[in-house]
This record gives C-alpha cells, sequence and structure tokens, in this order.
DNA sequence: GCAATTTATTTTAGCTGTCAAAATAAAAAT
DNA sequence: ATTTTTATTTTGACAGCTAAAATAAATTGC
C-alpha cells in the first residue's frame, strides 16, 4: 500500500469548514456552534445538534429557531431518510443566499477571485491579467477593484450583497494589522491594505499570506477538514508552509506567517534569494531548479524563453534519462525528504498536505521521496505522518480566501452582537 | 546592548503561572480564571480580578467569596498599600496549604522531588541515587516510592496531604495516555505508567517528558510567564525542545512531545544516536563533542575517565587556545545558531530560552553563536527573537513537574464540580 | 385501520451565573 | 464632623441553560 494519496478534486462529502471540532468548542457561542455545525456537516437534525453540541433538546430548539428566523437556516423539505421508527429527524441546513463572499487571491500573472455563499458553495469565478512586476498600493487597488467588478457583474450580485472580502497575496502578511509588511508584489513595504481597502470599498476584509490561505482551503474544503493538526507545504516560486493546530491556524507567535522555506539544511549552502546561505527553497524552488539546468543542459536547450519553460525543458530530459537533469531532480528530491521531515519533528501534524501547481514534476514526489522522508524522521512508537498530495487547480487558493472571509463574517454576524 | 539575558536564579516576583493571559481565558470557568488570577499575581484585589477578567464587580464578590468559602484563598491582613483616597481595596491571595503537589523528575545519576504549596511555594525538596542503566517499570516505581517518602519524611507531610503528582521522564511520553512509549530509562517500551502508579499511590498522576517539565517550568515560574509564544532549548546528553504557543505547552499532533534534536540539518551528515544522519543532535550533544575530542586531542587526555570528563577537558583546552579543541565547539556553536534559526522561521516565538546545565559551555551561547542565528533567520519586518539563557539549577526540572500537577489539580479542585 | 410503541421536537418551570444599579463601607480631604 | 472618593456588597432582573413533561409524527402489531 502507498502511503501516498492522490487528489484531483476534492468535491468533499458535503457542507464545509472545519469538522470534529471536538466537544463544545470554547470561545465561540452555542448559537455560533449550531450553525457552524450544520455548516460543516451539509445537513443537521436538532438531534444532531444536541449530540454532538451536548446539549438540551430544548436548547437545540431554541437555538436553531433563532437560527432559522434570523434568515440562516432552513427545515430541508425532502424527508432525510427512510429508516427507523418513531418521528423523523428533520434535517437542518444553511440558507445559502443568506449571504456572500468574496475570496481573491493576488499575484503574477493573473488575479483570482471567487464568489462564495453562504454554505460555502462556489457561485462564480473570474479572473484578471497581472503584470509581473512590483506595483504600487493604488495600483494593486485598482486591479483588486476591477477583478471584483467583473466577479459580481458575471454572477448578477451587487456589493451589497457581499458580506466580507477576503485577499490572500505572496509574502510577509499581518493578518492581524492588515499590513503587507513585504510582498513580492509591492514596491514599497509595510503597506495597510486594510486602510486602503477600506477607502475603496463598503465591505469587511481580511487578509493574509497566499501560504495561509491554501491551508485555509484544505481546512474548509479539502482533508484537513476532519484533522486537527496538519501541515501543508506548497513548492512554487518559493516554498511556503500553512499549520493547522488544534482545529484553527497557526500564524506564529508574531501573526505573520511561517517559513519553511528558509529554514535551513545546510550550513553555508546554496544561496538563496534571500541573500542566505543554505535555505530549503535554494534546493527547491523554481529558480533553484532553472539555475542549475544551465550547468546541466546545452546552453541554447537551457535558456528558453523563460525560467518556466527551462523549467519544463529540464523535466522532459530527466523524464528521458538525461543523467544530469536526473541529478538536479533527484537531489532537490532528497532535500524535500528532509524539509518534511522536519516539519514532522518538530510538529508530528498527523498530515502533510502537498500542494501547489509544481507537484506535476512527479520526481519531487515520488516514492522515493516520501519513504526517504519516512526514513529520516525518528519513529520511536508514532503514527507515521501520513502525506498527501493535492493537485487541485488554481481557483483553490481564491476559495481559501473565501473561507477567511466566511469564518470571518461568521463571527460577526452569527456570534457577535450584530443579528441580520 | 546584548540582546543575551543570563539569569541565574529568577525568584520571580509573586505568583507563579502563565500571566498575561488575554482577555477572558476560555474553557475555563470565571472561578477558575479568578483563582488563577491571584495565584498568578501572587496576590490581587477584588477590583484587579473585576478589571483583569473584566466582569462585574458583583461577580468578583460572589466568586472570591466561594473561593474563600472553599478554603483556597483568603483576605490578606497587612494593608495593600498607602496611597490614595477612598476604602481601600483589600486583597487576597492564595491559601498555600489548601493543597500540595509533588514534582518529580526521574533521570539517571539522580533523582529529584520537590513538594509544592497551592501558592507555588517551595516546601521541600529531596533526592535518590538512581543507576545509569536501564530498568524494569516496576523497578522505577520502587524508587519514586522510595523518593516520594523521603520527601514526605522531609516536610512531615503524609500522602494524604498530597493532591497530585506530576513525573519527568527523558524520552517519548505519551502525555495524554501517561505511557513511556520510549525512554532511555526503561528497559521496555510503550509502558503504562498511570497504571502502575495507580496501582501504588492514590493520588492523581501527571506524566510528560523532561523537556517539557522544563518548558512548564518556565511557564509557571521562569520568564515564559508573561509570554505567549516561547520555545524552551536544552541541550544535555540530547537537544530537547519544549514549545509554549497561546499560553499552553504545545505537544504536538499526537501528544508526544517535538524532536529539535533529530531534526536534520545537513544531508547526509554526522551519525547520530538514533542511528539517522545529519540530526542536529549529532553536533551539538554530548557525545557528539567527546567523540570528536578522541580525533582533537592527545589519546591519553581525551580518553578521561568517562564522557563529562573529557567534554570538561575539551573546554579548558579550547579556553586556553587549543586549536583543534576551539574548532569543535566552533561548529557546534554554528549548529546551535542553525538550529535555533530554523525554530524561529518556523514558529516565529517571541523569545527563545536556552536552559539545561550544558549552557556552562559559553561557546556555545556566545554572543557570535546568537548574532549568527539572527543573521541566518530572515527578518523581513519582524521583530528579531529575543533569547535568554536560563542556567538555573537541577531543582527546575522537578519544579515543572510540579507545575503540571499544580495546573490538573486546579483544573479538577476549582474548575471541576468537586468543590473542597 | 387503530392502538401501542418509538423517537423527535417543543413547552414549561426552574436554576445558575452574571450584570447593572443602588446601598453600604472605609478611607482621605476639608 | 462632614464631604468626597473609591471598594465592596446587596438587590433585583435577566439570559441561557437544563430536566422533565407534553406533544408530534412515524412504525409496528394486531
Amino acid at each position: 500500500m502507498s502511503s501516498i494519496e492522490t487528489i484531483l478534486q476534492s468535491n468533499a462529502t458535503e457542507g464545509c469548514g472545519p469538522l470534529l471540532r471536538g466537544t463544545r468548542n470554547a470561545g465561540h457561542s452555542l448559537r455560533q456552534e449550531a450553525f457552524e455545525f450544520v455548516r460543516a456537516h451539509g445537513q443537521a437534525t436538532r438531534t444532531d445538534i444536541t449530540q454532538a453540541l451536548d446539549i438540551s433538546a430544548g436548547s437545540a430548539t431554541t437555538i436553531t429557531a433563532d437560527l432559522i428566523a434570523s434568515g440562516f437556516l432552513r427545515e430541508v423539505e425532502r424527508p432525510t431518510r427512510e429508516s427507523g421508527r418513531g418521528r423523523p429527524r428533520v434535517a437542518l441546513e444553511v440558507v445559502p443566499d443568506s449571504g456572500f463572499v468574496i475570496g481573491i487571491k493576488l499575484a503574477f500573472r493573473r488575479h483570482i477571485a471567487v464568489l462564495v455563499d453562504f454554505a460555502g458553495n462556489l457561485i462564480a469565478d473570474a479572473d484578471f491579467p497581472s503584470s509581473d512586476n512590483r506595483r504600487t498600493v493604488d495600483h494593486l487597488m485598482d486591479e483588486a477593484e476591477a477583478l471584483i467588478h467583473k466577479l459580481l457583474k458575471s454572477a448578477h450580485k451587487t456589493p451589497s450583497d457581499v458580506r466580507a472580502v477576503g485577499i490572500g497575496l505572496p509574502g510577509i502578511i499581518d493578518h492581524n494589522a492588515g499590513i503587507a509588511v513585504w510582498s513580492s508584489m509591492l514596491q514599497t513595504r509595510d503597506e495597510d491594505l486594510a486602510q486602503a481597502f477600506a477607502q475603496r470599498f463598503d465591505m469587511p476584509m481580511a487578509l493574509d499570506n497566499d501560504a495561509n490561505m491554501l491551508t485555509l482551503a484544505e481546512l474548509w474544503f479539502g482533508q484537513g477538514r476532519a484533522m486537527a493538526d496538519f501541515a501543508v507545504v506548497t513548492i512554487e516560486s518559493g516554498v511556503g508552509m500553512g499549520l493547522v493546530l488544534n482545529n484553527e491556524l497557526y500564524r506564529g507567535g508574531h501573526g505573520m506567517g511561517l517559513e519553511l522555506g528558509h529554514t535551513k539544511v545546510q550550513l553555508d549552502g546554496a544561496l538563496c534569494r534571500c541573500g542566505q546561505r543554505g535555505c530549503l527553497e535554494a534546493y527547491l524552488a523554481d529558480y533553484a531548479l532553472s539555475r542549475e539546468a544551465a550547468t546541466a543542459l546545452d546552453h541554447g536547450t537551457a535558456m528558453a524563453a523563460n525560467p518556466e519553460a527551462t523549467l519544463e525543458t529540464l523535466y522532459q530530459q530527466a523524464k528521458s534519462g538525461h543523467t544530469a537533469a536526473e541529478t538536479i531532480f533527484r537531489r532537490a528530491g532528497r532535500y524535500l525528504s528532509l524539509g518534511l521531515s522536519n516539519v514532522v519533528q518538530l510538529f508530528d501534524p498527523a498530515l502533510i498536505i502537498l500542494s501547489g501547481e509544481r507537484m506535476q514534476y512527479d520526481y519531487l514526489y515520488a516514492e522515493t521521496v516520501l519513504s526517504e522522508m519516512q526514513a529520516m524522521t525518528l519513529n520511536e512508537g508514532r503514527k507515521p505522518c501520513k502525506v498527501a498530495i493535492h493537485a487541485w487547480g488554481d481557483l483553490v487558493w481564491a476559495r481559501g480566501a473565501a473561507a477567511l472571509a466566511l469564518s470571518d463574517v461568521t463571527d460577526t454576524l452569527i456570534g457577535g452582537e450584530a443579528r441580520a
């Protein structure tokens, strides 16, 4: 049995959002818990709620009645099941159009946005061309504005239908403050995007880095839903990581995300974009592979139009037996094993999800890489960490951003004072 | 200004236990919160509680009255302060002898135990000789029993005075299950120590690994008290780490602790005790240094009576300018920098505390090591991570174990149903 | 088809924890 | 001695639950 699991498009069972939140999850009101339980399971009966949240039947009635009155839940028409005696349970579900949120991924090449309803359904998506250059905040906001307009237009919605917006972009992002401390897309640092956004739009906005978006997507729509602790690792232009601890995204002590890519795997090792030496990224990222291509391949072949094409060529060469090209991927694979084993050693997650476009280079996630990783982790009596590969498309990132918006809006709308 | 801070004996201000638990800490009852607030601050007035927990003055009265009636709190006699007009606040404090707990560190060479009262005061300590060999669970329990007897006798207490026991020992420990999955001290694996303990004693027992004990000690009595996220790194026979996230000890996804020592810092690197190559430990731990001593020093000098003596010799040589010996420490130092920078990169804690006996080898924590670590971490706009060195004695470990017992017993006694 | 049985949900009455506001206490200032 | 100030306690009310009784809506067994 392989320990790898490849999932192409996880159109999960039903519902969205973290499952399994063990017993009563402190911090939230019962009202919110109940709502989230129903949303997580797609549909659920009052009795289910009674049992899951460990509350009395009476409370379930009161709370759900309240949520129904507020327009967030409704009873399902069609009968739930046939079997069993006694009064049948009647299922509840989230009213999908009780609210909509937008998730946006800002990136080079193109920006992507999705419109998601309150039940987590994808309603529409849109994209917008993006340059490869650094830009001003103002320019970025122009792009976001155009993207949002395009999205809303295609879905026949107006800005007033949108309850919140989640935005993900690469770089070091202070989620709490809504500040882009540093981003490869911006010309300047410490930009207050929350403020910039608020000046143009009248919707709450949540900001985070792209790796966290992806992790949220896994937590809300993917395999992480049933998992209390897991890590997501992406290899793209850089190496990113997101971490879920106790069903919640962990953003590090200062709320700015984690940097697996700049973890050192070799003293005085390969030169990294960041100027330091021996970073994991310097062995794994696009530029790390393509710069070696120059040495391995003929100059003509190697220096293709752009780095991506170079990489593609290199991959084809390796596939067809070119020894030097093979070696390049081989080493990258070994460093990936090492990096993953370090993650396991330090967090002991139940699952690591490898995600991102570059997962197509199967040299990187071949069975050997995974088994090498297992071999490199001390395994005294622990369950070995599972590894899953998710090769899903570009929309996920934006869906993760939508999840961010969704959880924010749930907190304020369902949990907070303000009731619709 | 140096970023290092050396603390010899932190007889902190007053009180014990985590400070600063931001706003109302979900999960606990208000009653427990209030008790913990008073304990954390040594003493606190009702008004302090009102403000800190953001509750009404009336509630503060009710809750404290209840805790006083239960015998856990009492009013402080001597006036709190002189200044100010109006009715003076009257301070409350934990009744120290409303309960006692025992903390035990089981180790090679000697076991240590401490008796701590409910206010966190150290009442007594005791030790007991221990062999350097693996032993049976039964034998280990014999030793624990003897140690507990000795401790209680010296303090003129009986087992019935003890509300709980915390035990720390090296290895892979499943805290939740109370099982020693693997320990260097035991002959066999997967030993159910919780059960073995319950058969001999009539007190609740909590088990954890030694690095976590040390971390708890920092969280309860040391510098970590005011810190929501921090890491503790120890260099002893191995390299251990404990992590506090959100004011709570993080034990990893499977509750068995983290393994910084077996994090890989070099592909195909130095051979580690665990059988793998390139572990951080293989560059830092006692055995890693002393095995190189054989090469660096004269055979006669190198192979001293025991590894510790060897290490001591090596250190003296390095101090007095022996180049090879210096090189050994130098390299260890650089790998320490690397290991620490990886911790920062992955967890982004506000503070790393270096702890353990071996901190005396100041080559390892010299200013250069620290600055090298800073240089190795990507620092785009983040606050640099502070590093503190704690050179405190052997008792800390046991005090950490006591903290474990204390927090357990607080949960059940103050928070739970059972009221004294 | 009708009563008995079973399971789900709603109603009811009551308890607990918490709050706001008023009352009381204990000091300093005048 | 009186006023002012601040701390604590008392009081009355309410929100959020719960347990238990009542009601609903099926199935099963005659």
